[in-house]
RNA sequence: CGCGGGGUGGAGCAGUCCGGUAGCUCGUUGGGCUCAUAACCCAAAGGUCGCAGGUUCAAAUCCUGUCCCCGCAA
């Protein structure tokens, strides 16, 4: 098939992959236009676009895609075809309905579940056991098409977004990948809609750990919220990420939420709501590269009696 | 040229302002104690202080240049 391939993050390159291995003619592929980023605000390439030069693959960036101009540009690829995986915008209709057979998606949840930009990360933060990957024909609607494929997977315990992330994007493609091949014979479902739920973009502060959650809580929030905007707290006026963390089951005397009330070996616990206690395990003090909490104990000394992030 | 922090034995840090014998907490190795141990005690090995120039009797420390790492803002 003549494909319109629309993507912008590293989770979005297995699926153009994929479909360059099932022999599909990508004509033409659009992803976010570059943006000056990082350390010396240099202009960086989103990973799509990156794997799109490889293969020598048309690139398009319009920063506007209502356009005149830009509507009739997409029209002219002449594709059977739009797929979308993660392109960061939504398509109107003019879009959507461009070529024969429409526009599909792939989505990092079971839908009607997780609708939106950050389905995965959420996932995990509310402490979910399964998640999947969903195949869709897109509407107007944010994620609310209708199901052509589904693929459940088990999130593991100690399992961060970035992992799942991976694990999904394979999946993805290979979802994608059958859901090209028999996309004459599938019949779209339409979502339950009133089982929907909705996981939004994250924001910085989403980051900002609240030690009044349960340490369960905070432990999800430390493997969801990667890599951004990473679980991060204050430790002697400095900001102090938490990157691996989990629940342990200790006694310790009443202490206010986010008081250390123990420092051993290679381990750092922390007071939370109701009793419960967090064990950190990895962390990365401003400025510094992340470490084995071990390491920051024999750096930092951290004493018993002081209080994570006080002066929030 | 967006703002800022940092590169010191294998790890994490102090020392740099006010040049003059390389320090701390671990790890490693050997020994001791112990029913035993990731615990405790004793000892040892291990560093051209990111790199290159400069100043000086003398540079981790002062000056110049350069490479790399990290945080913030977008």
């Amino acid at each position: 098939m003549r494909i319109v391939f629309m993507g912008t993050p590293q989770v979005a390159v297995p699926s153009l992959e994929r479909c360059l291995q099932d022999g599909h003619d990508i004509v033409a592929v659009y992803t976010q236009p570059d943006r000056p980023s990082g350390r010396g605000n240099k202009i960086t390439f989103s990973p799509v676009k990156e794997t799109a030069l490889k293969y020598g693959i048309p690139v398009f960036q319009p920063l506007r895609i209502k356009t005149d101009e830009a509507i009739a540009e997409f029209r002219s690829h002449a594709a059977d075809i739009v797929v979308v995986v993660a392109y960061g915008r939504i398509l109107p209709e003019t879009y959507l309905s461009a070529f024969p057979k429409g526009a599909i998606n792939v989505h990092f949840s079971l839908l009607p579940k997780y609708r939106g930009a950050a389905p995965v990360n959420w996932a995990i933060v509310n402490g979910e056991k399964e998640t999947g990957v969903t195949t869709m024909k897109m509407d107007i609607g944010l994620d609310t098409g209708d199901i052509l494929l589904q693929s459940k997977t088990p999130i593991g315990s100690e399992e961060t977004a970035i992992e799942l992330m991976s694990r999904l994007s394979i999946t993805g493609a290979e979802l994608l990948s059958e859901t090209l091949a028999k996309l004459d014979t599938i019949v779209p479902v339409a979502q339950e809609h009133s089982a929907a739920s909705f996981a939004p973009i994250m924001s910085r502060d989403d980051g900002k750990i609240d030690w009044h959650l349960s340490a369960r809580e905070i432990a999800n929030r430390v493997r969801g919220f990667q890599p951004f905007p990473s679980s991060f707290t204050r430790y002697r006026d400095a900001k102090l990420t938490i990157w691996k963390a989990s629940e342990i089951e200790v006694e310790h005397s009443p202490a206010p939420a986010g008081q250390i009330v123990a420092v051993d070996h290679d381990s750092i616990q922390v007071a939370c709501a109701a009793g419960s206690t967090l064990e950190v395990l990895e962390v990365q003090p401003e400025g510094k590269r992340r470490m084995a909490v071990r390491d920051f104990i024999n750096g930092s000394k951290p004493k018993v009696g002081e209080i994570l992030g006080s002066n929030d």
